[in-house]
RNA sequence: GGAGGAGUGGCAGAGUGGUCGAUUGCGGCGGUUUUGAAAACCGCUGUGGGCUUCGGCUCACCGGGGGUUCGAAUCCCUCCUCCUCCGCCA
């Protein structure tokens, strides 16, 4: 979310950030008329709520008084509040009562007000950082770099929807057991699975200074607003009815994010590194057809997913850290891949910069998507109320990050289709060698 | 699933209708003392919002939400979480 202070004092510059993401900012202009109001409103309740206070407390005084002596005067306090003396405590209380009944008007209206400026700024993406590329759609994206290159093959490499076929890839069964969209695997690929994330996890933890967690696959309407899935992408998840409102949790990012929700962290402690496999769930709604053949886009992935929570200051160093670690994981598997810099017309929902790492497969000839690594800023640090003493004692927010490290199935085509020879047998890299227990699948 | 108990400031732990935003202890910060340190003593020490002549003023917050009352941490309803016991079951 973004801070709605910012809003207030640079307006024009939220809305040239928001402008360029193809945002459209007439809500900053209704966000803005309705936090005056709502500010105006807000002034003339606490001075109402005050003469109550004060009203209330003199009215528990006198009484006490009364006792004693039956002419003790009205206070002053009463008087004030109700704009007349009332003749004795009965009556004190019933004006009390309208003018209490009259505050939790002016409360509720603005209880509204307030929920109407909350829904409008949840739906508002975060400011792309000043570093983000201006660009419109994924053509303004950027190739920062490209590391490796393509296999050349004497025959014409098969995509991993025929190569998958002699190791376990079973589509048709997971489409009788669920639907398409959740492949069934058998065997070798199962372990290769398997294989991948274990690698991943160790080599998070034992290379990058990452705690593994494990984490709840099911969570809370409130985790999703937090790390600001929700309420924008509503259609993308899946949710449990039956009385249970929970969310099957479309990324790692989701639980990951709200561990330290609503708590304020010791400078000391930061910056926090956490990974975590995790399967994820993701509608895909709008994407059909698009790009789904095989295992391209799936509706339940696995994925090992990094976050870091750190200070402001840190932030950009940390996001450049982080990519590299995803980076490093397919340079120790061989897949050439390049980095991708998102312009503020492709950028992610609530991150302000980010990196797309892609690998290319030659069997479907296309670079794809394996990781994602973003920095959040204070965006999602707001949503969640993640803060941290700073030096001067005062709390601010954290800078939140994430990436994939890394989806298994797009890793999974890469070493699939760029290992195979004409016998149509896959060598694995050496670095799943022992994880896997053989050389080829 | 059934029956109980509990959720208060960084932590521990009082408070059961009226100057309570909250006693006290620990921790933290500042000071006195000391060659230095410790100890002792004194003072300060929650969060978020609104207004501000930038000196402050003010409102809300005692797990979340709602209610009763002139007035709620305190009474009522409801939800959440944790603990104990019983039952059931990987």
């Amino acid at each position: 979310m973004l801070d709605i202070k910012l809003v207030r004092e640079q307006t024009q510059a939220v809305k040239t950030g928001l402008g360029n993401r193809n945002f459209n900012t007439a809500v900053i202009d209704e966000v803005l008329k309705l936090d005056e109001k709502y500010r105006e409103q807000r002034t003339r309740l606490e001075q109402k709520q005050q003469a109550l206070n004060a009203a209330s407390k003199a009215v528990g005084m006198w009484m006490g008084k009364l006792k004693k002596d039956p002419a003790a005067p009205v206070p002053k306090e009463i008087a004030d509040a109700l704009g007349k003396t009332p003749k004795g405590p009965d009556e004190a209380k019933e004006e009390l009562r309208l003018f209490g009944d009259q505050i939790s008007n002016i409360d509720r209206m603005i209880g509204e007000l307030g929920k109407e400026i909350e829904a409008r700024l949840q739906m508002v993406p975060n400011l792309p950082s000043a570093q983000t590329p201006v660009g419109k759609d994924e053509t303004g994206n950027v190739v920062r770099k490209t590391w490796g290159e393509a296999p050349k093959f004497a025959f014409k490499p098969k995509p991993h929807w025929e190569l998958g076929k002699h190791y376990g890839l079973e589509l048709e069964t997971g489409g009788r057991i669920s639907g398409s969209g959740f492949p069934f695997l058998r065997g070798p690929l199962a372990r290769l699975e398997r294989a991948l994330i274990n690698l991943y996890i160790d080599f998070h933890t034992r290379e990058n200074g990452y705690t593994e967690c494990w984490t709840p696959f099911m969570v809370r309407r409130e985790t999703l607003v937090n790390s600001g899935q929700l309420p924008k992408f509503e259609e993308e998840m899946y949710q449990l009815g039956k009385g249970d409102e929970l969310y099957l949790i479309p990324t790692a990012e989701v639980p990951l994010t709200s561990v330290h929700a609503d708590s304020v962290l010791d400078k000391e402690q930061l910056p926090i590194r956490y990974c975590a496999f995790t399967p994820c769930f993701r509608r895909e709604a709008g994407a059909a057809g698009k790009d789904t053949r095989g295992i391209l886009r799936v509706h339940q992935f696995s994925k090992v997913e990094m976050m870091v929570t750190t200070t402001p200051d840190k932030s950009a160093e940390e996001h450049e850290t982080l990519t590299r670690c995803a980076e490093k994981l397919l340079e120790l598997l061989e897949l050439p891949y390049r980095r991708l810099e998102l312009c503020t017309g492709d950028i992610g929902f609530g991150a302000a910069r980010c990196y797309d790492l892609e690998v290319y497969a030659v069997g479907v000839e296309k670079w794809l998507e394996v990781s994602s690594c973003s920095n959040f800023t204070d965006y999602q640090a707001r949503r969640a109320k993640i803060r941290f003493k700073d030096a001067d004692k005062q709390n601010k927010l954290c800078h939140t990050l994430n990436g994939s490290g890394l989806a298994l199935p797009r890793v999974m085509i890469g070493i699939l289709e760029n290992n195979q020879d004409a016998e149509g047998r896959v060598r694995l890299p050496k670095a799943l060698h022992a994880y896997y227990g053989k050389e080829f699948l």
